[in-house]
DNA sequence: TCCTAAAAGGACTGTGATGGTCCCTTTATA
DNA sequence: TATAAAGGGACCATCACAGTCCTTTTAGGA
């Protein structure tokens, strides 16, 4: 369980290769794809997901690509998994109140929450910041 | 991410269930699937890998049914996931040393492993007994 | 203004895991 | 020996995942 699926493998990658870059550099996706040995088409759809959740910013035609909208140290790698994975909800329950039926009586319930808070709190320290090598 | 299957909650309902009852106490599958509301066949699949887990002791022919194989306080929520969902494990780096080839230089990885063990450890806490409500 | 470079986005597809069902076999009891 | 139960193998439908492909939009440069 638990396991992380091939795009969030893929986003991390890319966005720390990106977060490794000189700041102001635009970077080309096909660099990118190339660099971190991802398919580029596939990657695409992982950057037009950071693009939206405000990770990078792209900028389109010649001499366009992707540059980190915010500085690396202020980007978490919390927000970059959940940017392409959704949210971390351990358990169906966990989610939203109500949404399970035997929410009232489930013992189980704040276990997940617990599980949930806690990982979410360390993915949350930890920013790109520290996962490039510089 | 990290979401437990369903068979990962209806495993969890089962043995709750079974560690609710009186312990000495031979549970039929049929009772258990409809008190806990799980198709009856696809429970039945797990509980046996609960029996070769060592979780449960099953019997069979007339009289037969379930039983704890070990008293409540004494399985772990960590256990009975595992048993049935396999091992907790949010990137497949964490698995093997070596089964990644980016290992060396993965910054990414020591994360995970932090992640996966703080979790295991969480799970580990919880009895079976702890989520009884007797 | 046209051509080209790049990302955006929609549609489509193969594969494998998930969530089951069905049926036969084995084991035990009455 | 009939019956009650779990064990186990085979099978199947659906859906998420992991991509591909093609068209559209946006922007620069000649």
């Amino acid at each position: 369980m638990m396991e992380l699926t091939r795009k969030g493998d893929y986003a991390i990658r890319g966005i720390v290769y990106l977060a490794g870059q000189p700041l102001d550099r635009v970077s080309l996706l096909s660099d990118i794809a190339a660099a971190v040995d991802v398919p580029q088409t596939f990657l695409a759809k992982i950057f037009q997901q950071f693009s939206k959740s405000g990770i990078v910013k792209s900028y389109r035609g010649t001499g366009g690509g992707f540059i980190l909208a915010r500085p690396p140290e202020q980007i978490t790698l919390l927000e970059v998994v959940e940017a392409v994975e959704g949210p971390i909800t351990p358990n169906r329950c966990v989610m939203a109140p109500g949404e399970c039926e035997r929410d009232s009586f489930c013992t189980v319930h704040p276990v997940w929450d617990r599980v949930k808070r806690q990982v979410r709190t360390m993915l949350a320290e930890i920013s790109l910041k520290d996962l490039t090598c510089g």
